[in-house]
DNA sequence: GTGGTCTAGACCACC
DNA sequence: GTGGTCTAGACCACG
């Protein structure tokens, strides 16, 4: 996994890591089950302090989206959400909020939209099939 | 213009909202010489402090993108070059794929995902159709 | 409302606080709305450093307890929590069987232990009551 | 005995055991002379590192609870006068009071939270009967 | 080696 | 004034 902070961009780096390891994680870049870098040797990689980095840790945990061991290390769950349907079209419909309205402004129709979407989505599932084949048929 | 500020993203919401203005700007959705929403009733819309609007706009004209004329308001300058159809959908696309991984990590599926999208945007132009006849019935 | 911190329980600080203010919510003490103590003055007060107490108020916030408003301050939500079925009992079963180990240990049987439970639960029921009493009948 | 660590309790695992031989001898649920589990066994079930197990029982070796004869095992040291029963109801009654704080903010009803003990107390006893079951018939 | 916690102090964004 | 983030460095628990 290569993961990178970009200092000048006003997101959090924690939160930018914690986003980059959920997007590993959706593309199959990262089983379920799999060890995330370890804490220490990561953020001297990034530049980023310790704590920082624990940070988003933390918050992927308290999201269920991985498992911290102490001692151990952390790990990739299996795709489990523990939140209420409510909660979880809740949250999804913020983030397709920004984009739609990202869109709006860049002056991208409905139509141009909902392809660029598709193509997401296919993109996405065609990663992780091909990560899954690939786990699955090792050398 | 529809503006939006989203007070969990760890973004401050001056630069969200230069941001927006920004890139309305650069797909054409603001044109030249057109004036932006006077400060006040933005900020009232937005639930944001009077200040907070200020910042964004003052911010705007640090960066000779908007010029604000006392007493009359604040309008977009010339020469902004809209950007280009395919940077305009890279940037759409980073929130797009944003939103994909937080439905995966959230177990919606496909169609779940898609009809929300389609729900978004239904309620975006509905919005946008709102306010064009409120604006164009005015007191 | 009362916070204190023992040192020397093994139990880490920010998890004592977070145990409390979640315990006065549930007495009635903290009504739904109401802003808890702001982070600096509590820390000062508790003889811990603002990020400690910071992180308590962090942990309940990802436990959809408190709400927090940046520049605002923190308050205690209406209890509607985000978590599917299956975990909250996960959850409440782990704190049962704590409290069921313990009481085999300290020889209290099941007769005795079940009276205790019925005996806890009218407290709080009663608590709750009497708090709501007191708000919806002010002075 | 039945013992049991949490490891999320952020308590250290070998203090929780140590508290638990404690309350058990405490309570006489342990009696002076009786061998406690001997570590090996005791931190297979527990999911521990030996060395976890034996730090506990060093810990309570050094506070004279137990004492440790080389060879031989563990044993529990006379002199070890049990709680009064008021006490003990104490300490239980923290534990419930958690488990109902807990409940309260999960949304777990009276009814729905005493279902979950009597399955719990059902489950502890059904796990002492089938222990007690093997180590009279061993092989 | 792993992660967890706490302290101390700094700067930022917002009201 | 509020909370949020980051850094730096220390100590603990566990393997």
């Amino acid at each position: 996994m290569v993961f990178q902070v970009n200092f000048k961009s006003g997101k959090p780096p924690y939160l930018q890591l914690a986003d980059q390891v959920k997007a590993a994680a959706a593309s199959g870049a990262l089983q379920a089950g799999e060890p995330l870098p370890s804490i220490r040797p990561l953020a001297e990689q990034l530049r980023l302090n310790r704590n920082t980095v624990a940070k988003a840790y933390s918050e992927l945990e308290a999201q269920g989206v991985i498992e911290t061991v102490a001692g151990k290390g952390c790990f990739l769950k299996a795709n489990n959400t523990p939140f209420k349907q409510e909660v979880r079209e809740r949250l999804v419909t913020a983030d397709i909020d920004a984009a739609v309205v990202q869109a709006h402004h860049l002056q991208i129709g409905r139509e141009a939209f909902l392809k660029l979407v598709h193509q997401r989505l296919d993109y996405f599932e065609h990663q992780r099939a091909q990560a899954k084949q690939a786990s699955g048929v090792p050398a």
